[in-house]
RNA sequence: GGUUCCGUAGCUCAGCUGGAUAGAGCAACAGCCUUCUAAGCUGUGGGUCUUGGGUUCGAAUCCCAACGGAAUCACCA
């Protein structure tokens, strides 16, 4: 069925039948005849030149004949450059393939069964004191990509967060509210939850901050080093250690504090969700630090007990590493309570407990390589037999042209901020291009909403993953060349053809059809799909389908250029046209979906 | 210092299970809208694939080293 298998299976028989070689499936290297030569497919010969005792174009010459002779109604010419074999595929095998795609609904997407492995994936995990940046912004496209692109792969994939939401940073938010809130809520200032209590967390550090500095000129005019000084002003700020006091309260099941903290997450998990809705991304389970972050000290103190761990003279619990050329790793403070590798433990243990899985993935930044690495370790040393096998799809950060996000410093690039921003400028060119006049204002902030949401996820998902990338503000919102709403344009326009071209659209291929190089490579390039979807299901790379849907994009636009499909005179040319548009545009909307990125029918 | 990751055109990035003359986009320049949507297409210029070794018929791709950059090595999460 696929002409690449069949190919192989008859370059196995002419390489038995004329050099007598055995099992030559492992060596058959076919691959995309490059543009300046004529062919499909080029087979690399050097590794059968030992069995053919004969020269490298002399050898591609006799596989190259006896294919022709024995396979012909597959292969029609070919010709040998130096060691590469060049093999042009008849014209209907490329009909017979089309055929074969245009009648396959989920082209290149493999259904889960029963019996598919479990798969989870945790992504997101937000802390509930500020709103999302574009670092959470490429965490979160990158899991929902990541999600569903194993699904496509023939997974059940079960999409998880963990959201932090206790810790001293939640107290430091709830106690700035407390004392310079005057009772503001969202509903009080028309402020996102979120927002809100990022900016009182905010406000804590600003208010922290002119403690410490006041301290800190007391203790050195007491005569302290400066550098001690600060160290001491920082633990002893009255507001730090009311935010201390406050998580002390908080852990004790305190009535009024768990009230005021039931209210704030409320307000933060309701931002939240709007952002997630924006960005179109979802989980199937989440779970909550402050429910999982006893479990982990559970764990740890079996651990201990079995002589894995080891117990300080000061009561803290210590993981020795050194063994596996890492450090000491601490589990468990002096004062008992647990630390984030702790949680992290007790969190693996009760998803496992939840579901049966069979891998489970971490999206999270490559800032935590370390941990995962500890994690993995130590699962596996507490007897957790999928701890090994973790996968920490580790991404890189963004970064920003003057350097670094850092929040402190105010150089964030708010999630809301950003797709309200890219959502404008979308629409500020679509009415530039005035294309839309018939459309409803309603209609035009769909499409709007769509190509510029859909600019920003291509934008963060085209790139590697594992690479720190380069935000520009000004260049990102660029909609030409390498973009989202290039391969949405092309999309709109074939949509627009099939619209055009009436009933046509379901039309059917003919038996017998002259084709193009342009049409033949374009088949070939649809064909690749499934094998490209694997692939980035395996590696973790949404990247690779980003790229091969904007190959594929680029590819057609040439093609629509030469080609007046809807003049087209020759019946058969125009149907095989269509048929071939059509597909382009549904193999693109698959790939697109498997990245997010939804497509405009008109744009 | 230890560990991990990265280094490809002026800029942002593809290509990496070893294969032919290393590709796109942006930026620059020159063309193409009575013709299916010009958010497009065509052409020109632009490269010691950080450097140096090694492996081999063949290396941007694999191995080693150096240089440069990033992250991390907290009783933070």
């Amino acid at each position: 069925m696929k002409i690449e298998q069949q190919l192989t299976a008859a370059i196995v028989e002419a390489l038995n039948e004329l050099y007598d070689v055995q099992h030559a499936e492992g060596q058959i290297q076919l691959q995309k005849t490059r543009p300046e030569f004529e062919g499909h497919l080029t087979l690399v010969v050097f590794p059968f030149l030992r069995a053919s005792h004969k020269g490298p174009e002399q050898t591609a010459q006799e596989i190259g004949q006896w294919l022709a002779d024995r396979h012909g109604a597959l292969v029609t010419r070919y010709n040998a450059v130096k060691g590469f074999l060049n093999l042009t595929i008849a014209a209907e095998a490329w009909c017979e393939m089309l055929k074969n795609i245009d009648e396959t609904e989920d082209f290149g997407i493999v259904k889960s069964t029963a019996e598919s492995p479990l798969v989870m994936i945790e992504y997101s995990s937000p802390n509930t004191n500020k709103p999302l940046h574009l670092g959470h912004v490429r965490n979160n496209l990158l899991g929902w990509a990541l999600a569903q692109t194993v699904a496509a792969c023939g997974n059940c994939v079960v999409k998880t967060n963990i959201v932090n939401d206790r810790g001293i940073h939640i107290c430091k938010s709830m106690l700035a509210w407390q004392k310079y809130g005057h009772g503001e809520t969202p509903e009080s200032s028309g402020k996102k939850g979120d927002h809100l209590v990022g900016d009182y967390y905010v406000c804590f550090d600003k208010h922290y901050r002119e403690e410490v500095r006041e301290l800190k000129a007391r203790f050195e005019a007491e005569g302290m080093e400066a550098e001690a000084a600060k160290e001491r002003a920082e633990k002893e700020a009255p507001l730090m250690k009311e935010a201390r006091e406050m998580l002390r309260k908080w852990e004790q099941g305190d009535a009024e504090v768990r009230a005021l903290w039931e209210k704030m997450n409320g307000w933060v998990y309701a931002g939240f969700d709007e952002s997630y809705k924006a960005l179109g991304v979802g989980f199937d389970k989440i779970y909550y630090e402050s429910q999982t972050y006893l479990d982990g000290k559970k764990k740890v103190m079996e651990g201990l007990e079995k002589g894995l761990f080891e117990r300080h003279e000061d009561g803290s619990v210590w993981a020795d590493l050194t063994g596996e050329g890492l450090d000491q790793k601490l589990l468990i403070r002096s004062d008992g309570t647990s630390v984030y590798m702790t949680q992290d433990i007790g969190t693996a243990a009760q998803r496992f407990a939840d579901y049966p899985i069979d891998k489970m993935v971490y999206v999270v930044g490559n800032e935590q390589n370390y941990h995962f690495q500890v994690l993995s370790i130590l699962l596996d040393r507490l007897g957790f037999e999928w701890g090994k096998s973790l996968v920490h799809f580790s991404y890189g950060m963004v970064e920003l042209p003057n350097g670094k996000m850092k929040s402190r410093e105010g150089t964030v690039v708010d999630a809301d901020d950003l797709m309200a921003g890219m959502i404008e400028q979308a629409r500020k060119t679509m009415d530039e291009a005035g294309k839309t006049a018939d459309m409803t204002e309603d209609e035009r902030r769909e499409v709007a909403r769509i190509v510029g949401m859909g600019a920003l996820k291509y934008f963060l998902l085209k790139v590697d993953a594992r690479k720190n990338m380069m935000f520009n503000p000004e260049e990102s919102i660029d909609f030409n060349g390498n973009t989202g709403p290039f391969i949405q344009y092309t999309y709109a326009r074939i949509r627009s053809i099939l619209r055009k071209s009436g009933d046509e659209a379901t039309s059917e291929l003919a038996e017998n059809v002259d084709l193009s190089t342009k049409e033949e490579a374009l088949v070939q390039k649809l064909a690749e799909f499934p094998a490209v979807v694997q692939q980035a299901g395996k590696d973790y790379s949404p990247s690779t389908i980003a790229n091969y849907c904007y190959e594929l994009t680029k590819e057609y636009n040439q093609f629509y250029h030469d080609f007046s499909i809807l003049r087209e005179e020759d019946a058969a040319k125009r149907a095989f046209r269509l048929v071939l548009s059509r597909n382009v545009a549904k193999v693109v909307r698959l790939g697109m979906g498997l990245l997010g990125i939804e497509m405009p029918e008109r744009m």
